[in-house]
DNA sequence: TGACAAATGTACCGACTTGTACATTTTGTG
DNA sequence: CACAAAATGTACAAGTCGGTACATTTGTCA
């Protein structure tokens, strides 16, 4: 109806259009894959059309790569609100897990593209320059806390950076990428609330008990 | 070339027909998901033809769901390799997770399979009854280990079978899962062998934390 | 205000893809 | 050996889908 009124004397706004596009285009990829998602039905679904679908991004698989990256931009735009200020290293790490936990966990279309463009053997994903900093970014802050950490004496330095944030990614991952499958197989309980509220604590015990000296300090908040 | 000479003169084997196509249907499934996979392609690919592959598999999503349940038998099939004769329940435990850490990585077609349907929200997946006691068979080896290991005072009884699965599966099916966007946004080095060996160990030592009550044990053979 | 560029609407095409109709061959069985 | 059922070969049809040609409107700036 919005869109009906305006074909006529319809105002222009560029950057409006494409936020809007590629909305609706990370919806669509997220929910069926690259070749899953159709064209037609994303132009459908946007306040505009498929003549400015290709305008704007050339072809399917512009569109595709675009909506990619678009969600990592999320991403970065939602680190911000992760503040370790005046928390020791312990009680960072704690709270960097649980912030990881979260974001997958309300981003499931973020974690859906990720395992779509794995299927695709990441090929859309390694043009991208947008990604690598983005990473580091996030591996630095675990290296930072890890340092702190072994440098007052809680952390022994078996592990590392890289290791640790592989760790709490794949936990999260897989909880959320694997959740059908996993419900299939084995019942709805660990995807309940009281069942994900369990396994919440059990991912940060589990990164805990990776790095600290002494296991008696982790159960406290 | 074997074809075109089986033109006048073949000889019927559906069984083998049917192994045949279905192997092709993993492998292309796996490979390009199911709206990615071209039934053409896979007839190609087959010693048979497109015909028979309606014939035997009624359509695209026939053969999809034909060709997942496959997969999850041969992980039945080699299910039969793990021999957990004549270890204590800390051996056993560390055995079972390199078992599945293996058959993960050796088995990158499975993974894909996986992660496919969980795009599909397992779609197929719920309306196959395979895939249930298979599962629960897995979990009451856990299980039986768990149990075992609690007896004998040797783990707490501070988690559950399910939630010790979970945590096997998340940690190796992520690391083939997620293998090539990981590559691509933090380089190779987890993946290479020296990583991966490392990794392995990191993942048994893991998951024998969540259970054990004496650290100490962990690091012998 | 006029002219050019940017942005958008509309209709359509050609290629690809799933699925089928029809014919033919093989095999089991009385 | 006849005959029906199972298995396979061949060609093609109907629909879908990505992409484009062409026309039109809006914005900008000299």
């Amino acid at each position: 109806m919005d869109k009906i009124l305006r074909k006529k004397n319809w105002k222009q706004d560029p950057e409006a259009v494409k936020a809007n596009i590629l909305k609706v285009a990370v919806e669509q990829f997220a929910q069926h894959g690259l070749a899953g998602a159709r064209v037609d039905e994303i132009a459908r679904q946007t306040a505009s059309s498929k003549r400015m679908i290709y305008y704007y991004f050339s072809d399917k698989e512009g569109l595709y790569q675009a909506a990619l990256e678009s969600e990592y931009q999320r991403v970065r735009a939602s680190e911000t609100e992760l503040n370790l200020e005046g928390l020791n290293p312990i009680q960072a790490m704690r709270h960097i897990t649980e912030y990881t936990y979260d974001y997958h966990r309300c981003n499931p279309n973020f974690v859906r593209m990720i395992a779509i463009e794995n299927i695709h053997n990441a090929a859309y994903l390694k043009t991208s320059e947008v990604i690598r900093d983005l990473n580091s970014k996030i591996v630095k802050i675990v290296e930072e806390i890890y340092n702190a950490g072994i440098e007052q004496g809680l952390f022994h330095d078996a592990s590392n950076a890289l290791q640790l944030h592989w760790m709490m990614s794949a936990l999260c991952f897989y909880n959320v990428s694997n959740k059908s499958t996993f419900e299939a197989g084995f019942g709805a309980g660990l995807h309940s609330a009281a069942g994900q509220s369990q396994l919440r604590d059990q991912i940060v015990t589990t990164i805990l008990r990776t790095v600290v000296t002494d296991f008696s300090i982790i159960d406290q908040p």
